[in-house]
DNA sequence: AACTATTTATAAGA
DNA sequence: TTCTTATAAATAGTT
């Protein structure tokens, strides 16, 4: 099923494609002549009211709007992503707290400052002050999450290595106790 | 000035409120009349095309979606933050380098790790395996950028802690070693 | 920065 | 949840 039909809005009139064997729209399959000479009639009822950008009161309006608009910023910040080439991460958390990430498609925080990190020192000082302060302000929020890890059980590469180097240590020292006894 | 106008477009026709005195729309002033019956006439030509999401190779061309973009973005986290009442963090690179921080409208990363640390043990059992892997995950791709913080001189406390009892042990092990000799 | 023709996202409903 | 569609919002190309 494929064709042409037309849509009667309080404001506006619209010719879609119509492909697949869906319920039946509105008006559908109207001929050339049809399509050329349409009475537009504006409904007296008010449209469809916009949405006011303040906090849902509605448990279940929070938890089926934030479905909706997840998967439309997740898809921005990927096209983003891959149109101008950059670096971004979107991290958040659904109503009922479960929490997503989001990085771009060829990148990754840790690239960025690998990046960084290889700019010679002549280079970073042509770059704007700013943008280097944004950057350690950027990083030194993102830090304070990382304390939890104790709540998360997450595993931080240099923590790891202290530790085993302490334990090592500890071992050591408990040898050298044994000997001096 | 103010008042509707009709947009004929290759594929539909809207009505339109025009109030500013910009330049004249194609069709203006129309009585009611006019504007219930009219002829809708299809353009041969093809309309614009839509984007590919590819990188755009131009650079001029990446700066400036970047900088359209970027707007858009903010304004869907800050719009779901409100709405659904979530935490949400966007972090970007422009393509010229300069970082972006969005901390959503009443929360922070710290905000949420809080929260999160003042569950319960059996709070935490209660809810899904799947978000507490998911967490974790989340945290240890973030933690990776922590491991830069030579370059950008961020503090990380945990290290400095670990960092502070080796050395101790360092002290104690030397002493030790000096009383074996 | 602005405009507008078009595409995309999404609120409400099924 | 998933789909549909009426409508609102974003944005590509251009000035």
């Amino acid at each position: 099923m494929q064709g042409r039909y037309v849509c009667l809005y309080p404001s506006l009139f619209i010719v879609r494609n119509w492909q697949s064997n869906l319920p039946a729209p509105r008006f559908r399959g109207l001929s050339s002549t049809q399509l050329r000479v349409i009475s537009l009639i504006f409904s007296s009822g008010m449209g469809r009211v916009k949405l006011k950008i303040k906090r849902l009161e509605n448990s279940n309006g929070r938890q089926s709007t934030y479905a909706k608009r997840k998967h439309g910023i997740i898809k921005k910040a990927n096209e983003l992503s891959i149109l101008c080439d950059i670096d971004i991460v979107l991290l958040m958390f659904s109503p009922s707290g479960k929490p997503m990430l989001c990085n771009g498609k060829n990148s990754s925080i840790e690239g960025v400052i690998e990046k960084f990190a290889q700019l010679t020192p002549q280079e970073r000082a042509k770059r704007k002050l700013e943008s280097l302060e944004a950057l350690k302000k950027t990083f030194k929020k993102l830090d304070h999450h990382v304390n939890i890890q104790d709540f998360i059980g997450s595993s931080y590469q240099s923590v790891e290595d202290l530790t085993h180097k302490t334990k090592l240590m500890r071992t050591q020292l408990l040898e050298l106790q044994n000997r001096l006894r």
